[in-house]
DNA sequence: CATTTCGTTGGACAGACCGTACATCCAATT
DNA sequence: AATTGGATGTACGGTCTGTCCAACGAAATG
C-alpha cells in the first residue's frame, strides 16, 4: 500500500494493454493446429513480453487460463443470451438461447475445446468452467419458469434440464459441428415428446 | 531377432502380468479424487515396478494412455453392443446400443473423463479416441440401415447420425449423470419427430 | 552344466517447464 | 528532485519426461 496513492491513468491503461496482448497471444497459441504448445515461455515471447510480466499479470498458468475464459466470453458475445429472456414466445426463447451459445462457441471453437480439456488437469480452471455450465442450467431453468407450457413431456423437471444442458453443451455443439438449427429441433422434440 | 527363437510361456505371461499391473495402477490413479497425479514415477512406484519397466512396456506416456483405453474397453464390456445388432426390433436395437455404451462408461466414468481431457494434449491418444467415436457412428449407421423405418423425421441421414452421436457421446452421458433411459427417450423423440 | 536371452532394475543425464527471488531500468506521478 | 509501479533479465530449485547403459537374475536352450 502506498502512503499517498499513485493513481494513474496512463499506467493503468498501459498495463491493461499488455495484459490484453498476452491474452490474445495465448488465444492464438491455443487456436493453432497441432498439439498446443501453451507454455509461459512461448506466450511471453510471442507477446513480446518478459516471462516475469506474465506472472505479474496473472500469477500463474492457471490464472492465465481463467482470464482467457473471460476473454473468450467477451469475444464470443455471450451477452447475446440476454435476448432470449425478453422473447415473448417460448419456442423463440429456447431458439435464441441455444443459438447464442452456439455462436459463442463457434467464435473460438478450438480454443474452447482445448481449454475444457486443460480443465481436466487444473482445479481452478475446472471450477470456472463448472460455474459457467451451472449458469447455463440456470438460464434454461429460468426459461422453463417463464414459459411453463414449453415442456409438455411430463418428464421430471430436473431431467428435462439435464437433457437441455446436454444439447446445449459445448461438446454437443462440437459433435454437431455447430449446426445450431439441429440442436434447436432436437430440444423442441425432447420438450414436446 | 534371435537366431534361434527363445519362445517362452512363463516369461510372456510374467511380462503380461506386470503390464497389466501397471495399467491397473494407472487406472486407479486416474480414478482418484483431486487433480490426477499421473506421472510415470508415481505409477511405477505404486505398481512396484521400476520406471524403466513402464517405458519398456509402453514406450511413452502416450503409449500408456492408449493402452489404458483398450484396458477400459475390456473392463467396461464394450462388447455388449453386439446384442444390439441381433435385436429383431429397431427400438430395442437403439436401446441396447445406447445402454451398452452408457454401462461401458459408467464402469470407469472419472477415468474416461480424464482420459478424454488428456487427449487434448496428446495427438496419439486423440487419434485413438476419434477412432472410437467413429466406430460408434458406424454402429448407429448400421442400425439405421437395418431398420429403415426407425428414422421417420425426414431429416438428412448424416444429421440424424450427428444427433445420435451427440446423445450417445461420453460427454452427454456425463452431463446426464448416466441416466441411460433419458438418453434413449431423447433419441427416440429425435428419430420420430 | 554352461550359455544365451529377456524382462527388469538402478543410476545418471539432458531437456522442458513451472514458479520464485532479486537487482535493475524507465516512465509516469507527486 | 524524489517516489512509485510496471517491465526486464538473470538465476535458481523443483518436477517430470525420455534416453542411455551397466548389471542382475530367472527362464530357456544346447
Amino acid at each position: 500500500m502506498s502512503p499517498r496513492g499513485y493513481h494513474s491513468e496512463k499506467r493503468q491503461t498501459a498495463a491493461d494493454e499488455t495484459r490484453r496482448r498476452i491474452l490474445e497471444t495465448a488465444r492464438r497459441v491455443l487456436a493453432g493446429r497441432g498439439v498446443p504448445q501453451l507454455t509461459i515461455d512461448s506466450v511471453a515471447a510471442q507477446a513480446d513480453v518478459s516471462r516475469q510480466t506474465v506472472y505479474n499479470a496473472f500469477g500463474s498458468k492457471s490464472g492465465l487460463l481463467e482470464a482467457l475464459c473471460d476473454h473468450l466470453a467477451e469475444r464470443g458475445r455471450i451477452d447475446r443470451i440476454a435476448a432470449a429472456f425478453t422473447a415473448p414466445d417460448g419456442t423463440d426463447a429456447i431458439t435464441l438461447f441455444l443459438t447464442a451459445f452456439y455462436k459463442f462457441w463457434a467464435t473460438d471453437r478450438t480454443v474452447t475445446r482445448r481449454l475444457r480439456g486443460l480443465a481436466t488437469l487444473d482445479k481452478d480452471l475446472d471450477a470456472v468452467i463448472k460455474a459457467r455450465n451451472a449458469r447455463q442450467r440456470q438460464g434454461f431453468a429460468a426459461l422453463l419458469d417463464r414459459f411453463p407450457d414449453l415442456d409438455t413431456s411430463g418428464r421430471d423437471r430436473e431431467q428435462t434440464l439435464d437433457l437441455l444442458c446436454a444439447l446445449g453443451s459445448f461438446e454437443t455443439f462440437d459433435t454437431l459441428d455447430g449446426q445450431a438449427a439441429l440442436a434447436v429441433t432436437a430440444a423442441l422434440a425432447v420438450l414436446r415428446q
